[in-house]
DNA sequence: TCTTGACTTAGAGTTAACTTTAACTGTTAG
DNA sequence: CTAACAGTTAAAGTTAACTCTAAGTCAAGA
């Protein structure tokens, strides 16, 4: 149950300070919470948010559809089926990608190959 | 050794006319002909480089670095084993990217199975 | 001959995802 | 007490990769 201020959560979830603030900004991390400074306060649960968040996006989802996940998310058991509809769709997606890139592998290692 | 219009062209590689335009404009393709009345005249040859270039691009290479390449190439043989070294790099950047989908499919696959 | 349609160019506009700036505030070490 | 520091905000700037617009050219069909 420890605290981070965003200089300790930027390193531990490595992006910088101004992306995690543009993140808030964009609503997906809607429960970070404030010190009485006003300084932002990330939880254990945050960092596990941005981890998810960073999965999805390096698998190619848009911050726009992450936030469209976070905001069903945020509306509990209600919106599990939705939820889970889009995982399951971005899996097919990710499962198409891996595809994808071992067929460009194959491409370059044969452009290796060539030796021309 | 057919030659394809822009619009042909287009259609087979799968790019809009803005995007064929814009790669000649950018370098990637320099060998792109005209005929009497100005208009592209695309060869098999140039298909294929778009082909590889689509590859490229499609396991995170900058159109930036895919110039660089392919400068090279023009160069011919002896830039060969400059350009075969970024290729071998690229290479082992698909087979680092494939390795970290897998790791976020189990992610997502894990969040499915979650059912929370 | 006229018009339609596919092309041409230079340059402007768009979008996503940051990234930086400017001006300011509250905390802490000397 | 004060200077340095780490944070705050709104808003402007940046970058990559397109995408579109405007104004014009050329060839082919009615």
């Amino acid at each position: 149950m420890s605290l981070y201020t965003i200089a300790k959560a930027s390193e531990e979830v490595d992006l910088t300070p101004y992306t995690l603030r543009y993140y808030e900004k964009e609503g997906l991390l809607p429960n970070v919470t404030k010190d009485s400074a006003g300084r932002r306060k990330y939880h254990d649960d945050d960092l596990q948010r941005i981890g998810f968040i960073k999965c999805l996006k390096g698998t190619g989802m848009s911050l726009k559809q992450i936030k469209e996940y976070g905001d069903l998310y945020e509306q509990g058991k209600a919106k599990f089926k939705e939820r889970n509809a889009m995982l399951e769709e971005h899996r097919e997606k990710i499962l198409q990608e891996i595809k994808t890139q071992k067929k460009h592998l194959k491409m370059v290692e044969a452009k290796i190959e060539m030796k021309i």
